[in-house]
RNA sequence: CGAGCAAGCAAGGAAACGGCCGAAGGUUUGAUACCUUUGGAGGAAAGUCCGGGCUCCACAGGGCAGGAUAGCUGCUAACGGCAGCCGAGGGCGACCUCAGGGCUAGUGCAACAGAAAAGAACCGCUCUUUUUCAAGAGCAAGGGUGAAAAGGCGAGGUAAGAGCUCACCAGAGUGCAGGCGACUGCACUGCUGUGUAAACCCUAUCCGGAGCAACACCAACAGGAGGCAAUGCGGUGGCCCGCCGGGCCUCCGACAGGUGGCUUGACGUCCCGCGGCGACGCAGGACGCAGAUAGAUCGUUUCCAAAUACAGAACCCGGCUUAUAUGCUUGGUCGCAUU
RNA sequence: GCGGGUAUGGUUUAGUGGUAGAACAUCAGCUUCCCAAGCUGAGAGUGUGGGUUCGAUUCCCAUUACCCGCU
């Protein structure tokens, strides 16, 4: 069943994503992921530059609710950090679920082979 | 009907499915997880410009320095806020705006132009002497400069002039009357060197410092090197005193997790009564009550013509300022038309 | 959340109420066969909106943007 989403919130882990992890652009975010524990972990940043509180907030949610909604079908064992872009505040939460869904979908390919070459 | 003025309100709603945070209750567990019920952002939550509560430092003390305010009377816990009134300015008017004390306490500044920017005389005017040039005396009306020129304007007066005299006007002082007061009215006195205090400053009143990352508690921790020192160091902040504490500073290293504070309070909304022009005060009743800690109110679909602006609590409250789509309400004013 | 600061030509900066100055850069001319260097000259600026003042980069208020410190 929906089991309860968990989150990234020691910045130790953030700085380890940022330096280690790869990263996946699309015009709504920037997607840091990298190999985890046994369950998949989340974190969502986004900074001033958005703009106000209520855009933060906004994106925040948008990007959440997204990865809710795609999380059953994701494989396990991976953190995530997701940086909103500018534009995520604007687009509705349909625009920015097709983006993190084409985005992942690199991933369990990217888990078989060994390949780690960038396209 | 048009234009304009003032005051105020709302700040989407409904349904279905799914999701987030808190509280209470229940089941369960080693941690926890699940179920039910219930609550869950704003008029500005914003900017952090003022004021207060609260916490710690001596329950805050003395002095200096510094800062803030600036018509009067009140309201308030307090205020730089608000109300009413006074004065000045603007508008035909409804009404609006004003840091609105003191340059006859002192000091400073007033570029350029101009004779002169503060106890003024360049061009001038008049009289006397003199053939003339010029010299002496008197005057401040006229000229031009400037943002500002020695109260304004007219008449009398004079050698020429001048508040020298007079009427009106502006200001100042004195007296009387009214008002709690700011101030207003009347009379008298020729009393009249400008502006600038958002220049230094003076006067009056007020202000101790820091801020919930305050502060308190629990858990964990490891110390080493160098330097200074009881006329010293810290609490303590610009300085001195006073009080309290007890060695302090620099570098390297280690730790850097959790709980409380945390929301019931000068509380908000509605109804009603009394006092007050009003801000507001007093009294009664009913209802309501976010408390997170990477930080919660949303996503999708449908309907309502459309629902979209500015924008998200972070210790709390009273103001101010700024941003704001759309839709309304009420009361004055002016103009036109009709009766 | 709390506290503090800055804004001046394209860039880095002076300027404590009276015409806003300098360096580099840009452009034009001279010099050179050409370029560079050098010399001469020109253009270009007070974040925005109000207020005080005769007059504001300067003083006061608001606002915008940016920067810094405190876990």
């Amino acid at each position: 069943m929906m089991k309860k989403t968990s989150m990234i919130r020691d910045n130790y882990l953030f700085r380890r994503l940022y330096r280690k992890g790869k990263v996946q652009v699309t015009p709504c975010m920037a997607i840091y992921y990298h190999r985890g524990g046994k369950t998949n972990r989340l974190g969502i940043t986004t900074t001033k530059k958005i703009g106000t509180a209520v855009a933060r907030n906004r994106a925040r949610r948008v990007i959440l609710e997204s990865y809710r909604l795609l999380e059953d079908d994701i494989p396990s064992g991976w953190d995530f950090v997701i940086v909103a872009r500018s534009r995520a505040a604007n687009e509705k939460m349909q625009v920015v679920k097709a983006e993190l869904e084409g985005a992942l979908k690199h991933l369990p390919g990217r888990r078989l082979s060994t390949t780690g070459s960038k396209k």
